[in-house]
DNA sequence: GGTATGACAGAGT
DNA sequence: CACTCTGCCATAC
């Protein structure tokens, strides 16, 4: 897929995760070719536009927490999407190796 | 204390 | 002007 963007293999690596697991933007930078431009997957998928079908909600931070501000808009409904798909945030013990997504 | 992560910002094409 | 890519720094573990 060497007409691909990276923004356009992160949208594909993004969309590939299974429901039920997330990957952290490390992971899914590494996978697109960036190991170290984890910033950059996040930034991304900001930039996407408003109708995506990008299961972006999936994608959280290497410590297991969503990266928006706390009680923001898309931060609850972040935790929501993944609170339906059977992944608990937020829980005490909460590990994220438990969901992290393995390609 | 060192390593790893990050929902940015700035610069280049 | 819009989109892409690289770099620095602060915070957490």
């Amino acid at each position: 897929m060497q007409t691909s963007s990276l923004k356009e293999s992160i949208w594909q690596i993004v969309a590939a995760i299974p429901e039920g697991n997330v990957a952290t933007y490390g992971q899914v930078a590494a996978l697109a070719g960036y190991p170290n431009h984890a910033r950059y997957v996040g930034t991304t998928l900001k930039n996407l536009p408003k109708g995506t079908r990008l299961p972006w909600h999936r994608v959280v931070n290497g410590r297991g927490e969503l990266s928006f501000p706390i009680n923001s808009e898309p931060w609850h409904k972040q935790k929501a999407y993944l609170e339906k798909e059977g992944i608990l945030f937020m829980g005490k013990g909460f590990s994220l190796k438990q969901y992290q997504w393995q390609a």
